[in-house]
DNA sequence: AAACAAGTGTCTATGTTTTGTCAACATTTA
DNA sequence: TAAATGTTGACAAAACATAGACACTTGTTT
């Protein structure tokens, strides 16, 4: 297949979050990228050109000086990146808080900018910190390491009194649009697996739902999000028309105890053979009950890929097995 | 497929919100399209003619350049907007007039399509429709003549029983999510009055609120979109804060009614001299206490703008009186 | 520690290309 | 006749390119 795609330097600067000028510069200075020329002078970026832009702009982002990584190839400067990143893929199944665990200083000084956008109530520079940090560091890291922790030290700012509703309610909001918008352009791949995103009846937070199928988006399968607040029957509806192969639900609130039980086994029963994934801040509460229906409980968004990726396998053996017969 | 449809020049400005001028001109320049013509040289238009229109003004708009794109093909267009993730486009200050006709064919017909999309579940293609019409008809008509029909429809077909719940949940989270990126985009004008939009506790219908924050935002207004369930305490602190102009509150479930009056009285009670304007389907229901409290009842969005002006000129002169003092 | 050099992003000045808009005038339509 | 449409040529704003200067940081040398 080759790739035509000619883009000019708007659209590069727009792609890559990059000035002009800079572009330029690294491209005199360090020739960092080689684009075409038009036959009046203007540049001509290919897609390569531009997914290099991308990279060093993450590397530098990072701290590395581009004189240093300019001349390096599009893989040493992947490998670059993920040394810093540090992906703590695997964290210890102990359910000490993990409080301050990762280290990610690029991440942790992201989150510290958008919890000051936040505390000043400045949308604008909440959503330009989470552009900026989608681009610094790739959508996977932008969920994990940036959504995911924010929505944390909110929860947790609420509960102690230091955040106030409003603030907790705005940032809620442009997380939401944030994270919508990622959504929307999905592509999908014609035989993935799919996946239902929502949220149990009674429950109105939808960000954890929203995490969950965009890491299921980025896990590669086909992610469908229902919004907030579903009934079980809808919840099971859903799944069976569209053959998903998976429910994601995510619990914020404790809520009502009893009625939420009852929706969850409701949902697993109308299911059974569909694995049911169940997080949020308060999943913990009804583990027994996640337990019981024989659901599986994901305490961090980490986690999830790799419960993914298993389901995923084990449907392939499964589909396996049924062709043979 | 011979597509017999034939559209007059004035009929595709209409429908890709292009210029005469310009359409003419990419026609001459880079040959972006060919329309048949009558024997009297007039333009005549096919239906692929305005798609393709539509896609490079779209193409455009997310900074791509005419001479660049106009020689792709339609599939190689879709791909290029497709693969533009979050588009940082400077929205232009719309002046058109609140212009409300009550018969709009264009946006009827739109309306249409979008309920389409959501009885198929088809969450792209009602994000696709809604993008058309906002470069079709503009910021305002989109609202007015779209978004709100589409909402009040999906509402009714739902008590109805005509729509399922999970069709109603997708459309919510599409539009919420298009919503959402309209507003972020807001260019704050300096001494522009500010709105506080927001759904009282127990509200959880945002879209109703979105409307009013972006109908302002359209009025010249600079507001503060708070999300949904705000607690009047909360609702009066951001007013005061942000020494908003008015408040506008969305209520869309009859819910508890005691509850909601008391939320009610108790935020106008706070906020005396700021006007609150209510809507939203189920405000009727709390008519009598919106008459009591003294704020407004917005009966239809369209309305809206017209109250705005109202109250910013009545500002203009209290600011004048007390500059001169 | 101070001075110096190198690295790096940003800014200004100036010229070229691209692109949307407009004016002027001719022709067709209602 | 008035409104809509067409063609042509011209124009102005935006986008882009180049070169050079400037400020700031970092690392090295004196």
């Amino acid at each position: 297949m080759l790739e035509n795609k000619n883009y000019t330097m708007k659209v590069v600067t727009q792609r890559t979050g990059l000035t002009q000028h800079t572009i330029r510069v690294w491209e005199k200075r360090y020739g960092a990228v080689n684009p075409e020329r038009t036959s009046t002078n203007r540049r001509l970026y290919s897609e390569a050109d531009v997914e290099r832009l991308l990279l060093l702009h993450r590397a530098t982002a990072q701290g590395h000086s581009i004189g240093r990584i300019a001349s390096l190839s599009d893989g040493e400067l992947k490998t670059l990146i993920d040394e810093h990143s540090t992906p703590p893929t695997v964290t210890q199944p102990d359910s000490t808080s993990p409080h301050f665990t990762e280290q990610d200083p690029t991440a942790e000084s992201s989150v510290q900018r958008c919890l000051n956008a936040i505390a000043v109530m400045d949308s604008n520079a909440l959503t330009r910190e989470l552009m900026d940090a989608e681009i610094a560091m790739g959508r996977n890291r932008l969920l994990v390491s940036v959504i995911d922790p924010i929505m944390n030290r909110v929860g947790e700012m609420w509960s102690e009194g230091t955040l106030r509703v409003a603030d907790e309610h705005l940032a809620t909001s442009v997380i939401r649009t944030f994270l919508g918008t990622m959504h929307s352009n999905n592509r999908a791949p014609q035989g993935a697996p799919v996946l239902v995103a929502t949220t149990p009846a009674g429950q109105w937070h939808e960000i954890g739902a929203l995490l969950a199928s965009l890491t299921a988006q980025s896990a590669g399968w086909n992610t469908l999000y229902m919004g907030p607040n579903l009934p079980a029957e809808e919840i099971a509806g859903a799944a069976i028309a569209h053959s998903a192969s998976a429910v994601a639900l995510s619990i914020i609130y404790p809520g009502d105890d009893s009625l939420l039980s009852t929706e969850l086994a409701k949902i697993q029963r109308a299911l059974p053979d569909i694995p049911l994934l169940i997080g949020g801040r308060a999943a913990l509460h009804y583990k027994p009950t996640i337990d019981e229906i024989g659901a599986h409980y994901i305490g961090q968004l980490a986690l999830m890929p790799e419960l993914l990726s298993k389901i995923t396998s084990s449907n392939f053996f499964y589909r396996q097995k049924v062709d043979n017969i």
